[in-house]
DNA sequence: CCGGTGTACTTGACTGACAAGAACACTTGT
DNA sequence: ACAAGTGTTCTTGTCAGTCAAGTACACCGG
């Protein structure tokens, strides 16, 4: 039985495929995903799709009412800023340790060099090497815990992406480009100025991103549903 | 109908109650936590215990195999090592923010108020308004993401604590004592000095935890279950 | 035009059942 | 006697069908 790596259930498999789709912007925020539609487009019984919606859910990745439908949250300008400002508080830290350490991982290399070879692309398709670079200097730290709190945040940046999809926010060259220097920063120990380079490269994307957003000023309608879903932790 | 505010369903519930025995360490590190018995203890089906059971998973409570059932995962001095630290840089940034903004929330100052007026009772009792006043501090940020991530770690910190239960810590007034400097600091806004203190201030606490939890080398059994949950997200 | 009622849709939860995987004890062969 | 393979049992994974409960929306009446 060839079997996928890390997918041990159908609700894994399920949840999965959901995740990759709402990171391409596949999935609609206007119209709910019933219980019962994915069941019926994964042809599972209604518990297995309901399991992997409330997966979901628990990511933040969906949202749901007691006896409502999930559906895909609209990000504003403001959940945006809050994302973004979050990452950088948490890169930060990480770049000042590394930079003591004068260390980067192998992996973040790789990734900048598939964002080098990916020429002018799609903007869709720069968003996965890139947060494997910004993950790959986090779970340097080999700290779970750490790790674990960035990948909830990686998930809804991608989420980000995928509702601006379409306007391409930065240069692919630029993005490689300042990677490389963060990292040589990084590796000469200057601590000061990696931050100050990241800051300045999360900011110019989180602007970016607030402009498209603002653009269609939703109203704050998705805050209270954040607070709410935070109490259950 | 008299409802206890937050909780929405019966799920809901057996959920919190299970995340109140496991602060209390009422449950067993050894045996495990089986679906049938959740179910059996509070009366409802199995798959409304697997729904209960598979949220604590989620929340990093209970760890899980395939096929398997849930544990109370058994921390160990690395686990407290990481827990802490990451506790540690979290609080810094907060720290630093609100000194800029030289405020503290009033919940904080109730929360020590409360430390105070316990007098030298049990370990257990001080952790739940200790908690109070850290997680305070976070929120008052305004950050749902930041407090999601920080109420994950405060989690993990009870979980510490039901399982190193009788060993009391620290001292109530002295945590007391510190608390209010803290908050001195805060609002005469030295980062720094705060930060500093903080630090002192955890890294003491720690150091006990990891005395008592690597008094018993439990073997490190748990850490491949804590690494690959990590990737679910 | 506004307010209340009723209906349809969706989720919450249960019962009962079977399949699949894992751990453990047991048996068998050397 | 010991090692390896086998089988049983426990637990979870998934399914089907069903009823209850809640929300939203449309419809009707004042």
């Amino acid at each position: 039985m060839a079997r996928v790596e890390g997918v041990t259930s159908i609700v894994d498999a399920i949840a999965m495929d959901l995740r990759r789709q709402l990171f391409r912007g596949e999935l609609s925020t206007d119209e709910p995903l019933t219980e019962a539609s994915v069941s019926e487009q994964y042809e599972v019984a209604r518990p297995t799709a309901k399991a992997a919606i409330e997966k979901l859910v628990s990511e933040g990745l969906l949202v749901r009412g007691v006896h409502r439908s999930a559906r895909v949250p609209v990000l504003d300008a403001a959940d945006a800023r809050d994302i973004y400002g979050t990452r950088a508080d948490v890169e930060s830290i990480v770049l000042r340790r590394l930079a003591a350490r004068r260390t980067v991982p192998d992996e973040a290399r790789r990734a900048n060099a598939e964002i080098a070879a990916l020429g002018e692309a799609s903007a869709l398709d720069v968003v996965d090497p890139d947060m494997r670079f910004h993950t790959s200097l986090v779970d340097a730290m080999a700290s779970p815990r750490l790790s674990r709190a960035y990948s909830s945040l990686a998930s809804e940046v991608r989420l980000c992406m995928a509702q601006v999809q379409g306007n391409s926010l930065l240069s692919t060259a630029l993005i490689h480009a300042e990677h490389e220097r963060l990292l040589a920063l990084v590796e000469g120990g200057d601590a000061d100025g990696a931050v100050s380079l990241l800051e300045r490269h999360l900011a110019r994307a989180r602007e970016r991103l607030v402009g498209v957003l603002g653009g269609t000023p939703g109203p704050e309608a998705a805050w209270s549903d954040d607070v709410s879903q935070l109490g259950g932790a």
